[in-house]
DNA sequence: ATTACAAATCGTAATATTGCGATATATAAA
DNA sequence: TTTATATATCGCAATATTACGATTTGTAAT
């Protein structure tokens, strides 16, 4: 197996833990607070910042990337990338929601 | 590979990671919820209501465990988890102010 | 068009996660 | 103490994730 059953859960339960898969690296929350620090939302010195290889910091964007949560365009031959706001609030309301819920029914 | 570099990070990253882990399957966002939903906390019934086997839902109920927001108590023969409300809290703040905080810099 | 460089993708190896049947352990009742 | 039932743990197979070197693709400057 290995393999999610998804179709035992609803949509939100399972955007949920989609999300939150992506949280789920210490990488991806570390470029992501990064990215966030940088004024002008700079680009692919997380592999200076991280230690982690090229291509290790390409895919965790590009998981980042999936739930919409990167804007990238290029400046010079420097691809700059910035958190798209408007998701992360959406995402963090998809959280604060979650937490809330069960936080006010529980025992 | 397939081992995370967890000493490339901090603490707080790591441990960021290690909750949305556990909140990264569709099947532990379900449990939070259901057990959240009782009025007593109940336990077992989860194999019903998810459709996963037994010995699935006391493996995801343990990686819950393990970041401390369940407790359980026999109540008869039957074990009764209710979520830790002051752990919930603590985790909730967490990630209030990991959005918060990466909401206000960003871009 | 060629060159230089940055970032994405491919291929692959190592490890982790998911799921479940079988079994062991724990609790309450008889 | 034996029995019944609930939950945890073991062992294993299938799939997913993580990481990285090598290569390809994309962009800007020459």
């Amino acid at each position: 197996m290995g393999v999610t059953k998804s179709e035992l859960f609803n949509p939100q339960q399972n955007e949920m833990a989609q999300i939150a898969k992506v949280l789920a690296h210490p990488a991806r929350v570390a470029i992501l607070q990064y990215i966030s620090r940088q004024d002008a939302c700079i680009c692919g010195d997380l592999v200076e910042e991280t230690g982690l290889a090229q291509a290790t910091i390409s895919q965790h964007l590009s998981e980042i990337k999936k739930i919409g949560l990167l804007k990238g365009n290029f400046q010079g031959k420097n691809l700059c990338y910035c958190i798209d706001k408007e998701r992360w609030e959406a995402i963090h309301d998809l959280f604060e929601s979650f937490f809330t819920r069960i936080g006010q029914q529980c025992c």
